[in-house]
DNA sequence: CAGTTTGTTCATTAAATTCTGAACAATCTG
DNA sequence: CAGATTGTTCAGAATTTAATGAACAAACTG
């Protein structure tokens, strides 16, 4: 079946499928996400695999990253056995969620590695060792910002 | 030839490899911005291909990007035929250039796309349409926000 | 100006990423 | 419980993205 796409539909989608590129995720997830953006009924993976025109992997895999970090509600259909879902709208929701999920987990790696690197500095030649030690220094300078640049966006996404 | 690189080097590298990928930027042009970050000296093509071990057409191409939101200063050397550079340091100056390269030009698009899914939706039929523009209305809401953070965030980036 | 040196471009190759679909496991149904 | 339905997984295919290196153009050199 093929039940296409209507324009604006697709539109939608484009948007999704987009901001999935910048966030490094699959173009199918953007694709799921936008789909149960704009449809007012929940969908079911067999919904979403003809809509879209995907594989089931694909669709079954998307929706784990989606539901991972809480872009996706499973919803209860009376009398149907299928899992159904709608999308989150609550952009403070989804942010939250994938910060955690997918930012949080490396801001620990980073903190090891410049323990390892400031280490190794020990060891530089004199020569080198003053710049090396300032741009170090600098890029220190540099993550403490971002670290605290996350909260302050987060907390600017307050509203709903 | 193979000057191999330092731990030291290759810690500092793997972390712009890592920011070049969250940027959706190559591999080498992460490993270029660092090793020049971590140099003391200004390097030509030939040393960052020797030292990286990449092709000379990653390196040139690499350059070009990393030029095209002046994240490397070229710098005369004195007796040498050859183009040398160094790493921009400032954090600022860097940011603006890449937000004017590769952000700003996005967003026009977006307005776009905006006004086509406005008109798109006049012609919806009645019963989705309320959801749908609700939809729509929060996506725009969305944008509005993202848009006002931008000039936010470079604000924040003030100190060099 | 003939011969180098240097950097860029781009068609091809290589690598990484994403999608597919069949096999499987889990759950339901009569 | 036999059969059907539903969702997941994962090896392999397809697609996308990045790297290579040879051909080229531009600028220098003697």
């Amino acid at each position: 079946m093929h039940t296409a796409l209507s324009e604006l539909e697709k539109e939608v989608i484009d948007i999704f499928v987009r901001i999935a590129g910048v966030l490094s995720l699959p173009r199918s997830v953007g694709e799921l996400y936008g789909i149960l953006f704009i449809s007012p009924e929940p969908m079911c993976i067999d919904d979403l695999m003809r809509k879209l025109n995907i594989s089931k992997g694909s669709t079954s895999q998307g929706l784990k990253i989606l539901r991972s970090f809480g872009a996706v509600n499973p919803v209860y259909v009376a009398g149907d056995r299928r899992d159904f879902f709608t999308a989150e709208a609550g952009l403070r929701r989804i942010v939250a969620g994938f910060v955690n999920e997918q930012i949080r987990p490396q801001l620990d790696n980073r903190k090891d590695r410049m323990a390892r690197i400031e280490k190794l500095l020990g060891q530089e030649e004199p020569g080198r060792k003053e710049f090396i030690a300032e741009r170090i220094e600098r890029l220190q300078g540099w993550q403490k910002r971002a670290n605290a640049l996350l909260p302050f966006a987060l907390n600017f996404i307050k509203a709903e």
